[in-house]
DNA sequence: TTTACATATCGAGATTTATCGATTAGTATA
DNA sequence: TATACTAATCGATAAATCTCGATATGTAAA
């Protein structure tokens, strides 16, 4: 079980906006639904979801969501892809279930 | 699925030394093996350690761990039962498992 | 090659957490 | 009941986090 730094990532978890952007990754059709000529913008291929459609949503500033996005994929619960302007980023769903493991078993 | 407040939970996760005791707990005759006569004091009949044997582990003042387990016990991770002049404190396991299965299948 | 736009980084003030020593509250014993 | 001891609470300072606006960086289009 791979758990490197357990205090740094629940950190991370002890944000209600952070909590919540994750839930929005989880099922991004149902939160970020847009015309459909926006898609393109905002959804990539893999589902990742781009910094300016979750500022809106999370009604923060957009200096502060892309600061939480960096965190959280700093400790894998996220990876993101730039794809020209826009960075899209979706939830890593392995490290996830690491997570859950980890505190399952060795927590 | 029930959890109530996942952003407290996170929070007193997020500390090395929170998360040490809940090691502690998890094992208490490997971190906290005393002399024959001594065990009556430290362990009571479910395994709970007192408060005055986890502050000597810590290192942190009798005030800091007693608050650090107030909190844990508020957010269910532990609970505590007072014998006499001591309060002994325990891992609540289940309550752990609920933890895991809430990051595994709603995070 | 300017310009425009999306995201990332920086610096700072407000808020929260960490941690202590001092004090108070319970409990048992002399 | 006076004393001793364990744990909980209080008040305060230091450290960390939150969050913003401003600025910088990267990318595409004019």
């Amino acid at each position: 079980m791979y758990m490197k730094n357990p205090v740094e990532l629940f950190k991370v978890l002890s944000n209600e906006t952070r909590l919540d952007m994750l839930k929005w990754l989880k099922h991004p059709m149902e939160h970020f639904d847009q015309p459909a000529e926006l898609l393109s913008k905002s959804l990539n291929e893999r589902g990742g979801i781009c910094v300016g459609d979750i500022t809106e949503k999370a009604g923060l500033s957009q200096s502060t969501v892309s600061h939480y996005l960096t965190m959280m994929q700093k400790v894998g619960l996220v990876e993101s892809e730039r794809h020209g302007k826009w960075t899209y980023y979706r939830r890593n769903e392995e490290r996830i279930q690491e997570v859950a493991a980890f505190i399952e078993k060795e927590l």
